[in-house]
DNA sequence: CAGTGGTCTAGACCACGAG
DNA sequence: TCGTGGTCTAGACCACTGT
């Protein structure tokens, strides 16, 4: 184990740990195989060792490793899905082995309307941008998506790639960084115009999918209805549960 | 504010601080009301700083607050969906406000086949119990399930209360801990007979969820199909993006 | 019993936000 | 400029596991 490489411009010490031990469990380690202790851990890395339980905290979090006390921390069992995580469409599509694309069928400035402008916490009278597309992946359509902006995020003259993460273009054009969403998730059955538009029989069952996205300081970013085709798209997640909690 | 009572049997002083915090946000403060900075925190309840950081980690990654780096730590607004956590049946409709009961339809020790035995990890010809149960919601249903688990956690002469969590029973007789679960949704359409279990039409949408119950140590403790009346239930979840990642 | 993870302390310096 | 949260250190003691 050789010691990690002197720290990058404004890189935490965690984070380069925490890309050496996730190479470490991609690579050459098997479930259930035990990791080197905290202790020697820090000593190896010279990090403290509050440090290195930072970085494993993460880990456990995420389903890599799990610890046992008195005994040490281990690999975990790779799992079929990967815990709860904020990601874009394209995100999701491509850590499924699928290639995600977008038709744009519309979009519009139009006043926020009642609806919208409550969920964005606006006024009814405020612009906001309206793009509705269907998204897809291999080509083949996925996800009938109606998304709304506030207008003063997305300057007139803002050019929108259809197949780039919309996150992303907002990320780097602003200072606009979406890091929590709240979803609802609803079973539904297609009307005809939907089911047209996601090439499948009318009636087929659907996942109806309601977000709003927010940035570190509660401001909503986004809100966006859509409708995942109920035969091509799953949930896949894991759910821990916490330590102590106050009596249920 | 006052000083931490002093430190009971075996509770950890984060713990003590959580508690306190969260009756602090329940009744007093209001969305973006600013909490007392770490340092005071910190002093106030005769805890250091980073026990502090790590209460308030907690409860950020569980939607209560938010912070700001150079301005403070805030409360967050309240959502409509709680973080994503592990939760019985029992308690996932006690938090929508609903009073929840089980109808035992059958229970039955059988050996485990393929599909069972290879997603608890043992031998399909090992025991499993199987429980099917219709469970309601205000006396009337809301999910179909079929749970099975392995035998041996089971006692021969176990009694099991219908309507009590079956965690909290296995919990209380064993040392058995339900810490993690994969779950896997999906949408479908009801067959007769499961739409005449759940008093709803046939080909009504449902949710039909997989799941695998998994203790500290990595263990399967149980598995489980179930179906969820599409016009009476729904997902509410809230997801975080991680601070930093390998690039995607 | 020795060794592990779980909790905690009392500092330190840095990066960012606001006046 | 000053105060905030973000990161980190070098210790300490406790609770639990396994021999």
């Amino acid at each position: 184990m050789t010691a990690i490489e002197a720290q990058q411009r404004g890189v935490p010490k965690s984070e380069l740990l925490r890309r050496h031990l996730l190479e470490m469990l991609n690579s050459g380690m098997v479930p259930h195989d035990k990791l080197s202790t905290e202790r020697e851990l820090a000593g190896a890395f010279s990090v403290s060792r509050l440090t290195v339980r930072r970085v494993l905290d993460r880990l456990e979090r995420e389903g890599r490793v799990y610890r046992i006390q008195g005994a040490g921390t281990f690999v975990s069992e790779p799992r079929i899905a990967k815990s709860v995580e904020l990601t874009s469409f394209s995100e999701d599509m491509r850590s499924r082995g699928l290639v995600p694309g977008s038709l744009f069928v519309e979009i519009e400035r139009i006043p926020a309307g009642a609806e919208v402008g409550y969920a964005l916490g606006i006024s009814p009278a405020a612009t906001v941008v309206h793009i509705r597309r269907v998204r897809t992946a291999d080509a083949e359509p996925m996800c009938l998506e109606n998304c709304y902006l506030p207008g003063h995020l997305v300057p007139e003259d803002m050019v929108l790639a259809p197949n780039d993460s919309l996150y992303a273009q907002l990320s780097g054009s602003y200072n606009v960084h979406l890091t929590r969403a709240d979803q609802t998730i609803r079973v539904t059955v297609l009307s005809p115009a939907d089911a047209d538009a996601l090439h499948v029989p009318p009636l087929s069952p659907a996942f109806r999918v309601e977000r709003i996205g927010y940035d570190a300081r509660g401001q909503a970013i986004e809100q966006a209805q859509s409708l995942y085709r109920g035969d091509r798209y799953s949930y896949e997640l894991t759910i821990l549960r916490e330590a102590i909690t106050t009596a249920p």
